[in-house]
RNA sequence: GGGCGCGUAGCUCAGUUGGUUAGAGCGCUGCCCUUACAAGGCAGAUGUCGGGGGUUCGAGUCCCUCCGCGCCCA
């Protein structure tokens, strides 16, 4: 239902400036936006809104795909729904860590006792202070505060729709509290585990990570081929390795089992160059007979083959690498002889780089370097947001389960992703091809500080050594907790660290971890506060997941894997996938390309409506170039609707009892209604774009075609009945077309509806394609305005105005498209300013046109 | 190596299930201060639809193959 019309107050010169600060503020006292919490699930659009990380800056991505979003959002509102449109601030994770440690000059110390009141020095110290986590956390929350004043601004600015009541942090107390929530679910029913196995570690962040955060990067590397020794004289073997650093770390040889060069070998030992070690040489499936000299050896840990061939062929460790990316300082037990530990002297404690130098100088020292050192490039495996090459460290670490180690929850969640509808539908192999690639449990525990800390003790024993098989849960009702501050139940805190005490798991999950509950937080699961009893059956599970194609083997898969276990569900129905933005050269934009444009900047030259405009003109899941000049035509559009509405709003009311009495009304009408129902069929695909393409086509016709046919007895010069006829055709359409672009142009379109409705155009209803519809002929439209373009046409031949009279023009068409012609005969005459029109049968449009002379 | 997407006018892109002479905007050219709009309007020109082969009465659209670009996975 429309609003009721009311005295017209159309300004004399119709404009975008301030439209934004104005309606932001009215739809923000109005409560426009609010959800209506009394609605029932069938009756509510729910969005799973993707948090943007603020301690980043604002770019142009953040702009584009949130307005994608947002499209949708509005459509879903005037179809009728309760719109639950949250939005959150993924503040927890490395990089607000790295900018608090530099504004504030502190680090932090989970094992130092919270300090109430604690303050930075005004200026960062050279020296860093170390601090308890409660307090880095405390101070993380202070910085983070002001960059998500920025997003809400510029959200705000360029007009989301969302609810500002329902905004979250994934670090805030309840994001903190459903994810320690979600994990003890999870470590209560087994999905949640803890084990001391390699994995892979950031040297300069002291972190394990995850599957899904590794990247390769080509790399130079090169191949040393190193003699190993067989015993009493038999020969020596040549291996090609690229890591000659760890050797020390070599625990054996492998062959393929079918590589008859050495197969009488299997079983047999050898020795190490330069340390000595005995080592056996065995025969395993990964081994490529083509690769090197087809033997290889296995070190703990040169890469994930080595795991493999570790575990599966029953190999001892022989760790040689720490925490830091260094050579331990002593060495592994099998190195006994006198010059092995002298030659592991010279690399103990170097990097891994300055080792590599010194292991080739000690094989060259003995001569068991054999050949050139050949350089190659090769794929490394990197932490995503790291600087040096992932190694492999032995470490106790939590996982949850994600189907990489078993294949019935494997396929039960590619059945989940087959279950998901994907917008664009294509998108859903990455889903398949990530989830069938996955190798391993999903490592959750991080070695860091601001994030959601592991709700865990342990007990220690008489020694002081944690009894890890045991952990200490916290009751749900204390949640959330830290346990670097918190005690467990039945423990004083006096009890911290000592034998027969406690101590707190020292670790934080991954930031996927708690992002991976954004349903859950941004619904408030489990929440016992009276004012949100219920929420959370009305949200979930969710309509929509909006978030770009990049992170689906991350967010979107976690997400999948946290409501799988906890409600048996997809957490969502829908998914749609935004692309990226390119820049002109079609690379991606990015911080570290420098090719960044910041949004405001361009909110403020073009207009949020136009922005939004370039933004919705792209098809889901297309990455994008970035395009001034689509936003430029994005202005062009929305000024143009202000004055075609200025127009239409300033010829006076239809009236009530006005009637579609005109042939050509009638038939504008019918084509409005086809304009609805492709609208309304693309929407509901999630098509935004093809939606905004049709308005606009239609639009542009309307205002070059049909404004200009019926623009004079619009005015009266066909009398009152055909005047009324023009006037409520131009209210229906003008009605009609504000809803249509209300979605993509809020601004222009609420500013247009305000001066002649009452309530706002984004929660009246989505225009009815049905009653519209009067099954009139739309064909006599198309022959008005084709004679009226060919009159335009002489005219602009003649060079001549398009006010220029012709004197007469004969019309031939078939006889069908006369009777049509006739019909529209004196609108086509007076917005041409024919003054003869005759016609002639023939079997297409033709026309003939004589132009009046030129007045003396 | 496997998979997905893309390749259409100088540029950015639409072209639903195969159906007349392939579209839009920008840019370009020309005209016009027309009682909504000159930071505008009207009109015009512009294409071996990446190459080759096939199916069909008919292919930008379906099939095969090759080339180029991008991404995902291994």
């Amino acid at each position: 239902m429309s609003a009721a019309p009311r005295q017209r107050q159309v300004p004399d010169k119709p404009s975008l400036d301030g439209v934004e600060a104005r309606w932001d503020r009215v739809w923000t006292d109005e409560g426009t936006y609010t959800f209506d919490r009394t609605k029932t699930r069938p009756e509510v659009y729910s969005i799973d809104t993707p948090p943007p990380t603020v301690s980043g800056s604002l770019h142009v991505g953040h702009v584009f795909s949130y307005t994608h979003t947002d499209a949708v959002a509005r459509y879903q509102r005037m179809r009728g729904k309760a719109v639950y449109y949250p939005m959150g601030w993924d503040d927890n994770g490395l990089p607000t860590e790295r900018r608090v440690q530099n504004y504030f000059g502190v680090r932090c110390d989970p094992s130092l006792p919270y300090e109430p009141g604690f303050e930075p020095p005004p200026e960062p110290p050279k020296q860093q202070i170390s601090i308890s986590r409660p307090n880095f956390i405390e101070l993380c929350e202070r910085l983070t505060s002001t960059d998500e004043k920025a997003f809400e601004d510029l959200f705000r600015r360029l007009g989301l729709s969302v609810d500002w009541s329902l905004v979250y942090a994934t670090i805030d107390e309840r994001s903190r509290r459903v994810s320690q929530r979600a994990f003890l679910r999870n470590l209560a029913r087994g999905e949640a585990y803890q084990q001391e196995a390699p994995t892979l570690w950031d040297v300069d962040f002291r972190t394990a990570v995850a599957q899904a955060e590794l990247e390769d990067r080509e790399q130079p590397g090169a191949y040393h081929k190193l003699v190993f020794h067989r015993p009493a004289g038999a020969g020596d073997i040549e291996i090609d390795t690229t890591r000659p650093e760890l050797l020390a770390a070599c625990v054996a040889l492998v062959a393929h089992p079918q590589d008859t060069r050495f197969q009488p070998l299997f079983g047999t030992t050898v020795t190490t160059p330069v340390f000595g070690v005995e080592v056996p040489i065995r025969a395993h499936e990964l081994a490529d007979p083509d690769k090197g000299t087809g033997i290889a050896m296995v070190c703990t840990f040169g890469d994930l083959t080595d795991v493999t061939w570790w575990r599966e062929l029953n190999l001892p460790a022989r760790s040689i690498i720490g925490w830091d990316g260094r050579i331990l300082a002593s060495p592994p037990e099998a190195i006994t002889s006198e010059s092995g530990l002298e030659a592991f002297a010279r690399i103990a404690g170097k990097t891994v780089k300055q080792a590599q130098a010194a292991v080739v100088e000690l094989l060259q020292e003995s001569g068991e370097l054999r050949g050139e050192i050949r350089a190659i490039t090769h794929p490394v495996k990197f932490f995503e947001k790291g600087d040096r090459p992932l190694e492999i460290v032995a470490t106790r670490q939590w996982y949850i389960r994600n189907g990489g180690r078993d294949p019935v929850l494997r396929e039960a969640l590619l059945a989940r992703g087959r279950e998901l509808r994907w917008h664009p539908e294509y998108m859903r192999h990455r889903y398949e091809s990530w989830v069938a690639g996955l190798n391993g449990d999903w490592l959750i525990s991080r070695q860091r500080f601001f994030g959601v800390p592991i709700p865990i003790w342990y007990r220690l024993d008489d020694e002081g050594v944690a009894i890890y098989d045991e952990p200490l849960v916290p009751d749900q009702s204390r949640l959330p907790i830290d346990p670097s501050t918190d005690v467990p139940d039945g423990f004083d805190a006096a009890q911290r660290g000592v034998p027969g005490g406690f101590m707190g798991d020292p670790d934080i999950m991954d930031t996927w971890a708690t992002s991976s509950l954004t349903p859950q937080i941004g619904g408030y699961w489990q929440e016992s506060d009276e004012a949100v009893a219920g929420l959370y059956e009305r949200v979930f599970p969710y309509d929509l997941r909006p978030q770009a194609h990049d992170i689906i083997r991350t967010w979107l898969f976690s997400t999948v894997v946290r409501a799988h276990f906890d409600d048996d569900s997809l957490p969502w129905t829908d998914t749609a996938l935004s692309g990226w933005i390119l820049d002109p050269d079609r690379k991606k934009m990015s911080k570290s390309k420098g090719n960044v444009v910041t949004p405001l900047a361009l909110l403020e030259q073009y207009g949020s409506d136009a922005v939004r405009y370039w933004s919705t003109s792209a098809r889901p899941g297309v990455d994008t170039a970035f395009d001034e000049g689509q936003m430029k035509i994005g202005r062009r559009l929305a000024i143009k609707l202000l004055n075609a509405s200025k127009f239409t709003l300033s010829l006076g009311p239809a009236g009530g009892d006005a009637v579609l009495s005109e042939p050509v009304d009638q038939a504008m009408v019918e084509r409005l209604a086809d304009l609805v129902g492709e609208a309304t069929a693309a929407f509901d695909a999630y098509d935004y774009a093809r939606a905004l393409e049709r308005t606009e086509a239609f639009f542009w016709d309307f205002c070059d075609n049909y404004l200009e046919l019926v623009k004079g007895r619009a005015y009266g010069s066909q009398g009152d009945g055909p005047a009324a006829s023009a006037r409520a055709a131009l209210e229906q359409s003008l009605e009609t077309l504000l809803k249509l672009f209300a979605p993509f142009l809020p601004f222009a379109t609420e500013e247009v509806w305000s001066w002649w409705r009452d309530g706002s155009v984004h929660t009246s209803r989505w225009p009815d394609e049905a009653a519209l519809r009067h099954g009139a002929d739309r064909e006599v439209y198309r022959v008005a305005t084709d004679v009226l373009g060919a009159a335009r046409r002489a005219k602009t031949e003649a060079r001549k105005s398009l006010r220029a009279a012709i004197e007469s023009m004969v019309v031939s068409a078939p006889s069908a498209d006369l009777a049509r012609l006739a019909l529209a005969r004196t609108d086509v005459m007076e917005s041409g300013n024919i003054s003869s029109l005759d016609s002639a049968i023939g079997d297409e449009l033709g026309t003939v046109v004589t132009l009046a002379p030129d007045p003396a």
